[in-house]
DNA sequence: TAAACCGATTGCTATTTGCAATCAGTTGCA
DNA sequence: TGCAACTGATTGCAAATAGCAATCGGTTTA
């Protein structure tokens, strides 16, 4: 479950942490999602994610120092899983996937408006973006209001294809 | 062999080409080590590849559009694997995880040396080391002598540190 | 009190991984 | 000419992992 070690290189330690198929999808929807609870990246998750292989996935990122686990206040059962900063700092690391993907890969349209957004905002954005998530996971203080967030703007620039394409279609404000 | 396309996400897209264990450390050693050939790539690798995992991603990565292959003229048998620009485009990526790996991860000393120059180097250096693998792999033009490549600079970093750390041992240009 | 929901867990099969041995052809050296 | 070393792979096999479907014991809601 936790890490190989099978060099010291950075590369290759990177890819032990998140060189598989779902771990980066788990933390794409918690930081883009704003995903907390078990039942969200389950049902929330756009590939299909299988509840075994969810529950792995969090144990081993926990484990790896990536997410923390809390109980959550209004439900005796529910768990609130929060960013560390060490998953936080993997923002730049996916716009750049986000924008390589963007470029080579048979991406839809209305999925790749967030990553287009990332990309021409900029290491700025993505500052900003961490600044949030920290407030959000971490509780640091922050000043910036609800409807301004990065995360705010990108769900808007969705919507907005998602309605230019289909205009008749209710929003899909999961994705 | 080919993608899934769970879903048209560039993130979930990018996974799928080089989600897995092995193909982004195939790559690495191409682009960082200039390996071209099976043998290369098979006994130089740190992380030890099996030579039909090995076999099966240079298939899977010709297929994807990110290697082609072509016949050495010096060796009726061997062959020359070349990246594409589909390929050399990850250098950003491949820097911003070195660089990700470095803070959170137990890396070595001398294994991260070139992370850590290429960090330093930033965009500038990105953009000057895929030219050179455009030169190496595409046969575009340019005018950089051998000796003042972004790789050699990397390498001599790299040899400094390994020097230093075992100065009667021999210097292991392999890695 | 029953239904829906909570974060998982279990049983199972299909696929993938990765080690070891091997392949047929090529090359370099004696 | 003969033979060992090397070329890019391929095969057989056992172990680990992936992932689907059903289910768990408990909580909340209507």
């Amino acid at each position: 479950m936790s890490i190989d070690r099978r060099s010291g290189c950075p590369i290759n330690l990177s890819l032990e942490v998140f060189g598989d198929r779902w771990s980066l999808i788990i933390l794409r929807d918690m930081i883009f999602g704003g995903k907390r609870h078990f039942r969200d990246l389950l049902n929330g998750s756009l590939e299909g994610i299988a509840s075994n292989i969810l529950a792995d996935r969090l144990k081993r990122l926990m484990e790896l120092g990536m997410l923390t686990r809390a109980n959550d206040p209004t439900h005796k059962q529910k768990a609130i899983y929060s960013l560390t900063e060490m998953a936080i700092t993997l923002v730049p690391i996916l716009a750049h996937l986000g924008a390589w993907g963007r470029v080579w890969l048979p991406v839809s349209e209305e999925l790749s408006i967030r990553a287009e957004l990332l990309e021409k905002g900029g290491p700025p954005m993505w500052e900003k973006f961490m600044d949030e998530l920290r407030h959000e996971h971490l509780g640091t203080p922050s000043d910036t209001p609800p409807e301004a967030t990065v995360r705010a703007t990108l769900q808007a620039g969705y919507e907005a294809v998602a309605a230019r394409k289909a205009p008749g279609a209710k929003c899909d404000s999961r994705a």
